[in-house]
DNA sequence: TGGTTTGTTACCAATCTGGTTACATTGAAG
DNA sequence: CTTCAATGTAACCAGATTGGTAACAAACCA
């Protein structure tokens, strides 16, 4: 699920700079550097959470479901990681010793983990587009 | 990297546990529920991070090298993470957008892991130990 | 000298991950 | 109503990562 999330938060940063109008899953593919198949994935995570709006068919695409203003990182977060957690656990059917420090090591990530989480929810989509995307012109620009 | 930190955090409890006579790399592997290379190869690091000594050849084994009491979990942490870090970063050499993006989200990701690791160097090993031997003293009793 | 234990390397199977191919489905436009 | 553009989804693949095993050298004790 890693790089999940960078791929989401790269989908709504771009039709956040995007304004309104559609964006179709190989222009995103490309400007991530990735496969059009691996936006999609993605996409249809964000799309059930009602973050995104995909239409088929010509002049289709993505389009933000929400103002970027409303949508915090965390709600990307949520609609991407299904189930699985940014810190992997230790499997749970060690017996005996293991399973307790496991258990003791898992409690510790979890105080970890909502860190995190706060974080992700304290930051919006519009905010970090502020952050980002005067950097990635600049980096246009330069030609990278 | 992931199950280092576990085996880590298992050895220099049970050594905790067991005073001051050295514990052999099979001990140690069967109550983590292991094989004895993998505990010496996590053993070798925490030897050279000077938080546990070993002895070779008959009545050999492992023992600490330091006061529980004076070990934090970040030192375990520390001798056992030889540069990777425990969520996983998104790789470099990604060009233009995405890697703005990735700086923007490893930026996240530090504060996390920094969050986390103090956390870890809030909790010595003695503490850790007070909390766990006494649940898997219990669970031994119940035959787990 | 022989047995015990760590140190280290080389290799293996399983899993994870991201990517690709392929195809069905939906929608717009002529 | 046909054609083209786009998403949705499943099946499969290659590379990386992971934990484990086998093998053996090195150290240490009796």
């Amino acid at each position: 699920m890693n790089s999940d999330l960078a791929v989401g938060l790269h989908i709504v940063g771009f039709l956040t700079a995007r304004g309104g109008d559609p964006v179709t899953s190989v222009t995103l593919a490309e400007t991530y550097g990735t496969s059009p198949v691996v936006i999609r994935r993605v996409l249809t995570r964000l799309s059930k959470a009602g973050l995104v709006e995909t239409r088929r068919g010509a002049g289709g695409g993505a389009t933000l479901a929400r103002d970027a203003a409303d949508c915090t990182l965390r709600d990307v977060y949520d609609a991407v990681a299904h189930g699985q957690s940014l810190l992997r656990r230790h499997p749970g059917e060690e017996s005996g010793v293991a399973r307790v420090l496991a258990g003791y090591i898992n409690q510790l990530y979890d105080e970890a983990e909502e860190a995190l989480l706060g974080r992700l929810e304290s930051v919006t989509v519009a905010e970090m587009d502020a952050v980002v995307r005067p950097k990635v012109c600049r980096a246009i620009r330069r030609g990278g």
